[in-house]
This record gives structure tokens, C-alpha cells and sequence, in this order.
DNA sequence: AAGTGGTCTAGACCACTAC
DNA sequence: TAGTGGTCTAGACCACTTG
């Protein structure tokens, strides 16, 4: 039989292209889980039971289990109901982890920034080759100290393919988000690669963080792609070690992180 | 109509199992983009074209590439043919990640390990609530040097509930695998959430693993529950920074990683 | 305009859990 | 044994991309 619901294409609010129903129902869900409705540990309604509180067919309320899963909020095992994986960080990573910007607001901090240096350079190999560069091409390299609330928290030194150089240099750094004024001109972050390892501050660094030399730093080296696999940005992040850290929830079913051994570079 | 599978059913081979039809197509999938069938960034069959020939439903292929995305092995967009993602480091995430043994073996390494200390302890909030107890509870404790072919590579501090103590002690702790043994008594780890830090070497970490003090480190807490969401451990692994990164590939849709503020401990 | 992935329905059987 | 989640089918319409 045809989907019931008459509404089922967009509505013409003009607002946000609506979420589909199954995200709907998740972020209800979320809420109720954050709003202590259920509190860690607690066993969830059935399938069944939410397909008829919402209207909807079983198959609906399993993609928005299988989303929440992704999202670690929920664990489910054959058999029984499923249960609350506790709130830990709220999830909303993708945007928040790919800008520094967001992600402070997020936490209830100002995010500022200084700029360091800007312009076109020839990128090494490593670079190069993430972001799909020839050798000698060239691409637009920008350095900054991020700060959270006024403290030095970062270094981050982002490398961009030259065709962003144009609305990167129309921009004013300082005051910003990089993220937010490229998703203005249509550039969205869809995928990102993170190899995060621990590394001691060079005399450079120190100084930009105000911090002793061989400081143990938090480095996040960052290959962003569009929506087409296109390479938008390879960034190396360098936080004070002791200000930030990163954290992974990960199921049998869900594995998005592994443990890798480095060569030396 | 019902299924046209006759052996729905598990097979009797008595051997392991069976993986449900969508995940042995994964694995072919996945088969065929190790070995080169499907390079990076190169589209993939579309849903129809796989459907009919591996004589599934589409809806068995969308579960294959719902898993396929999950491990970070293929991107999608609307409108268009999916894309491979990259080899990237090989991803059977979960009891790798848990298990060091396991992982040093994948990456052609030998593990080894040597245990420093083990015995019944109180441990400190932070962990007792990490491990459901009350306060003054005690726990298991196991501190161990875990080699790669004989080079020391990090520390680990274990805590287990009491309950595991038994099967514990009656292991070879420096010959065998934790993980793999206790799989042996039913016990699997099926969730895990995992704090990246980095964080200096103290002078006792520093001679555990022949390194000078101050040497920046990575460390991953690690909490793992079994299919119930009972604790199994709580772990404090502290890796030298130059010998090992985690590696986390994420997407719009799904994520698992987030980055948060630390607050001093 | 044709093709592709995204969303949704309705119904079936199975494996496992809990009582 | 009843209930729950896991797997699978068959078919529909929609939004988007590509030629």
C-alpha cells in the first residue's frame, strides 16, 4: 500500500528543508533521553510500541534506532529492549568537530582567533598528496592561534585547495567562522579523516601558546571532503594538551575509529 | 511475500554463526575494494544493479551499505552512485580496538606484555563510578608493559569488578590475550567509549617505558560494557606519542567522535 | 528524462530474552 | 511462551544528480 501520510513532500515553510520522520522521532527521543524521561541504563519502548505511538510502520522506527545507535545514544541487543547509553557529551559532531568555532559556543565559550600568516605556499608531499595536489602545485595555507574564552588553546594550520583562496581572502579571519561563511557560498563538510596523536610543542608553538617547549600537545591532523569526495581542507591541530580531548563511543556493530601504528615522518 | 530463501535458517556446519546475507555481501564488497577492484573515489554498482546480482531485495543492499558507511568504507549522496572511501587502515574496529593483542597481530607485530603489578585495590571515585561501585568498593587491578616485537610501547592500568578477579587469576597474564580468554567464559565487550588525552610521561611511566620524563603521551581511557551494559573494565592506556595515533573516519550522518573540554582531574 | 539513493509501508519469519 | 529485536521481501513515491 501508498505512504499515508498526504504531506509526505517537503512543506513550502521556507525554513529548513524538514527533517524526515525517523529524525524527527529521534531527536523526540534524544530529548526525552536528555530530559532524564530516561536515565542511563533505562530499557526503551518497544518497536512496536512507538510505531503505534507515532504512526508509523516498524520499518521507520528502526532507522531511527539505527541512527541513534550511530550516534551512540542507544545500545540494543537481540531479544531484549533497548537501553540508554548515558548522556556523555552531546552529539552533534560532524559540524561541531569540523569547526572550532561552533564547537566552543557549543560548550558555552567564545571562540576567538589570531591570525598568523596567510598565502600561497608549496605544500609538502604529505599535504600534497591529501589534498590531491601535483607535486609543486600550489595551494592557500592559513595559520592561527584559536583561543576559548581568551586562553590559547590551539594551533591550527589549515591548507586549502587554490580555488577557495578567493572567498578565503574575502574574508575577515579574525572575526569569522571559516565553516559557517563557506557553507554560505555553498561548500559543505561532508566527510572527514582524523589521525590524532600526541606530540611535544616545538619552540614555535610554545610561543604562539604561551606554553614551555615540549609540552605535550594534542595533534589532529584533518583531511575534510564535499559532498562530491572533493578535498576542501588538510589541517594540522595542535591543542594545549591538558585543555582538550577527544572522545569516541563504539559498538560491535559501529566502528568508525582505529588504532594506528605511526611511521615516522 | 515471505522469503524465498529455504536455508533462511542457520546452517548446521556447527562452525561459526553465519553471517546474515547483507554483512557476507559487505565482506565481498569490501573484498573486492582491498583488492583493488574499486579504487578510490570510483562509483559503485547501483542498488538495482546489486540486487539482482546477488538475488536480494534492494532493502538486504541498503543494509549492506548502511554497514559499509558505518565502517567508514564508502560515502553516499543522493542522486548519485556511491563512492569508495579509501582503503585506509583496515577497520574490524571493535575487538581490535579493545583488545591489544589482537591489534598488534593485524598490524604484523608481535604482542608481548609485562605485568608490573596485580591485586585487589580501592579505587579512586573517578574509576569506582566508571565501574558502577560505591564508594569504598574495591576492584580488580592489573598493570601491565605492553611491547610491540620487544619495543615497550605503553602502559596499561586495568580495573576490573571483582567478579572477573577469578578468571583473571587464574590466567598467564604476560602469554596470554585478556580479551581472548575471557571471550572463552562467555564475556564480550560489546561497547566502548574512549577519552583521547595527551598528557605528559611521569617518572614512573617514564621508566616503565625507558623514555625520559615529560614525554608527551597518548592516553585513551577506555570503559567497556558487555551486551547487558554491565561494566567489564575500566582502562587507562598510556601509549608513547611517536609509536601509535587513533584513526577516526566520520560523516555528516554518522558520528561517534566528538572533541570535548577537559576539565583538571 | 532516466537513473540513483533516501524515505516509508506492510508483512513475514527467525533468534534470542525474559518471565 | 510471549515479546523483542534482527533479517528479509516487495513495492511505492520522493529528491536529487547526471547526461
Amino acid at each position: 500500500m501508498a505512504p499515508t501520510r498526504s504531506e509526505y513532500s517537503c512543506g513550502v515553510t521556507g525554513a529548513q528543508p524538514r527533517l524526515p520522520r525517523y529524525r524527527e522521532i529521534a531527536e523526540e527521543l534524544r530529548a526525552a533521553i536528555e530530559g532524564g524521561e530516561f536515565t542511563e541504563g533505562a530499557s526503551l519502548p518497544s518497536e512496536n510500541d512507538l510505531s503505534e505511538r507515532y504512526g508509523v510502520s516498524r520499518g521507520t522506527i528502526r532507522q531511527t534506532f539505527a541512527f541513534l545507535r550511530a550516534a551512540g545514544v542507544v545500545s540494543s541487543r537481540q531479544g531484549a529492549r533497548r537501553q540508554v547509553l548515558l548522556g556523555g557529551p552531546h552529539t552533534q559532531p560532524m559540524t561541531e568537530l569540523v569547526s572550532f568555532s561552533r564547537w566552543a559556543r557549543s560548550v558555552g565559550e567564545v571562540p576567538s582567533s589570531r591570525t598568523i600568516s596567510t598565502g600561497i605556499v608549496v605544500p609538502s608531499p604529505f599535504v600534497a598528496e591529501r589534498l590531491g595536489l601535483a607535486e609543486g602545485d600550489s595551494a592557500f595555507h592559513i595559520e592561527r592561534v584559536r583561543l576559548l574564552s581568551g586562553v590559547a588553546t590551539m594551533v591550527e594550520s589549515t591548507y586549502y585547495p587554490q580555488r577557495l583562496a578567493a572567498p578565503l581572502l574575502a574574508m575577515d579571519l579574525d572575526a569569522e567562522s571559516i565553516t559557517d561563511r563557506l557553507e554560505e557560498y555553498g561548500i559543505v563538510f561532508v566527510d572527514a579523516e582524523h589521525s590524532i596523536e600526541a606530540i611535544a610543542a616545538s619552540d614555535r608553538v610554545a610561543i604562539l601558546l604561551d606554553i614551555d617547549t615540549g609540552t605535550p600537545l594534542l595533534r589532529s591532523i584533518r583531511r575534510t571532503t564535499d559532498p562530491v569526495g572533493e578535498v576542501l581542507e588538510c589541517s594540522f591541530d595542535s591543542y594545549v594538551g591538558s585543555a582538550v580531548a577527544f572522545f569516541v563511543r563504539n559498538s560491535v556493530a559501529v566502528g568508525a575509529v582505529s588504532r594506528v601504528k605511526t611511521t615516522p615522518r
